[in-house]
RNA sequence: GGCGCGAUGGCGGAUCGGCUACGCAGCGGAUUGCAAAUCCGUUUAGCCGGGUUCGACUCCCGGUCGCGCCUCCA
């Protein structure tokens, strides 16, 4: 078993080697909480939870580091604009961000530090690169100087030189470079601070990451993730940081594709982003709410990783469709309770003997995830594993679908609650017990004009329930509407 | 201007130097009083021009187009 992954680094596939034998590192960027969550930032924890769901499933003991950014400009600006205190908004929208995760089965996170739990040993941090020469005292706060650093860029392929010449950076005077960025900003009045041996103030952005990363995973660990947007300037100037205090920082870089609406990225200056109503299309609570928090994973598992996701309706809708008829063919197997699956737990899924081709779509399943976390691929093969078993004869079928849902279950699909979860988005008012109970009887009186052949009457009921936006289906085991 | 990524069937989206991806939609069939649902089967591909090769969607070179980053962003 080899688990090959893409380093933005290196720019190549390259074998995974974890630096501590049987464990595995792994720091993903989380959210400056601030305002209500959307899609991007629930795309990060859903494609690292499938990452270290397989890392788990092929042996190895992850430690998820995901960090909350709790004090920032944005945060500090929207406290002045609204009047609600800073701290009571970022404990809403961390509560809030917590939640969308459970539903999406985001099990994994191991540790959740917040910028504000760490700004004693991020001042340390600061104060050592000062020390070092590696920073210096402007009149504002205190800066990293890019220029002390010899290979500036590796990460995003930028040099110095090129970036100078870039229209877009602005000359900041008290700035050596124009690329320097803030290690610690100096508070201005009425503002959160801690302090500093520079006076009162608060880290800037890219400390955050480097000092907890290293405070919960040491100096050097395995695997970094993030956003694609993310990779400069906030990952570069990660390890500027690093590099300058010392640490060999993380092995292998990984970025997930961003979100995209009609083939264009959707971005926070996006024009588009000014009509409310498309806004909203991306917003959590609108999504989960509409689609189902099964369809989002699903979706965002679709495809590999490094790709990004069109969120046009009609993708999620075929997303849904597809989703919800697995689900029903897996059935009550996917109400079991279900763990985070182990190398034990993969074992016994791969123990069973099963009919050829279903094999080879078990076995390929393992291959895709192999290679690069290809959960597009691997999902495809739960499709085939889901044929094969309505091909297979009768007593072989529930072995196949065992391993169908196990396997799926592995990256996190499949759970407790699922179909409900996607019906309950379609289904409004299904919950209104004075309803069910008036349709059980509708139901019961169509069923006997069934059982008397008198189909003009069966076929009234179910035409006018359609209209009043009812759906009836006649199965084996009598009729179900929704 | 610099750096990077991509171009696959009606749509979304993988893999692979010769063998069905997969899903959605469509079509045909089974089932059904008729539908729905379900199941089975199935049509439609690989930007353009060169090259390597017995053979390329797959590798190499060039072009075209699209996208991302270079500012806040997940």
């Amino acid at each position: 078993m080899t688990i090959v992954l893409h380093n933005t680094l290196t720019r190549k596939a390259e074998p995974l080697q974890p630096l501590r034998e049987g464990h595995i590192g792994m720091y993903v960027c989380g959210p400056t909480v601030y305002d209500d969550c959307h899609i991007g930032h629930l795309m990060g924890p859903a494609i690292f939870d499938a990452v270290a769901r397989w890392f788990t499933a092929r042996g190895l003991r992850v430690r998820f580091v995901n960090n909350i950014t709790d004090i920032d400009d944005k945060i500090i600006n929207r406290s002045r604009e609204t009047g609600e205190p800073w701290q009571a908004i970022t404990e809403r929208i961390i509560a809030q961000y917590n939640g969308w995760l459970k539903m999406l089965h985001v099990a994994t996170i191991t540790d959740q530090p917040r910028c504000t739990q760490y700004v004693a040993q991020m001042v340390r941090y600061v104060e050592e690169l000062v020390a070092k020469g590696r920073a210096y005292v402007a009149a504002d706060g205190v800066y990293y100087e890019v220029t002390r650093q010899e290979n500036y860029g590796k990460l995003s392929g930028r040099r110095l030189d090129e970036m100078e010449a870039g229209a877009r950076i602005e000359r900041d005077a008290h700035l050596h470079h124009p690329a320097d960025f803030a290690l610690w900003k100096l508070a201005k009045p009425g503002e959160p601070s801690w302090p500093s041996p520079w006076g009162d103030g608060r880290p800037g952005w890219h400390i955050e990451c480097s000092v907890m990363s290293s405070e919960l995973l040491g100096g050097a660990f395995d695997i970094h993730g993030g956003g694609d947007d993310l990779k400069f300037p906030h990952h570069e100037n990660e390890i500027a940081q690093a590099e300058a205090h010392g640490d060999a920082y993380a092995s292998c870089w990984m970025h997930n594709g961003l979100v995209q609406y009609e083939g264009v990225k959707v971005g926070k200056s996006d024009p588009r982003m000014k009509d409310a109503a498309f806004r909203r299309q991306f917003m959590a609570d609108h999504l989960i709410g509409t689609y189902g928090a099964p369809t989002i994973r699903f979706l965002l598992l679709s495809g590999h990783y490094r790709r990004p996701i069109d969120f046009g309706p009609a993708a999620i809708a075929a997303a849904k469709t597809a989703l919800t008829r697995l689900l029903k063919q897996l059935g009550q197997r996917c109400e079991a309770p279900a763990a985070v699956a182990d190398a034990a737990a993969l074992a016994r899924l791969l123990e069973p003997t099963l009919p050829p081709q279903a094999d080879k779509a078990r076995a390929a399943f393992c291959t895709a995830l192999d290679d690069d976390i290809n959960t597009g691929a691997a999902i495809a093969q739960l499709f085939t594993l889901a044929s094969e078993a309505n091909k297979a004869p009768e007593a072989q079928r529930g072995a196949i679908l065992d391993v169908c849902c196990g396997l799926g279950r592995v990256i996190g699909l499949f759970q407790p609650g699922d179909l409900a979860a996607l019906s309950a988005g379609s289904a409004a008012g299904a919950g209104d017990e004075r309803l069910g109970q008036v349709m059980a009887l509708v139901l019961e009186l169509r069923q006997k004009a069934r059982a008397n052949r008198d189909f003009a009457t069966s076929d009234l009921i179910r035409d006018r329930l359609k209209a009043a936006g009812i759906t009836v289906k006649d199965g084996k085991d009598g009729a179900t509407w929704e």
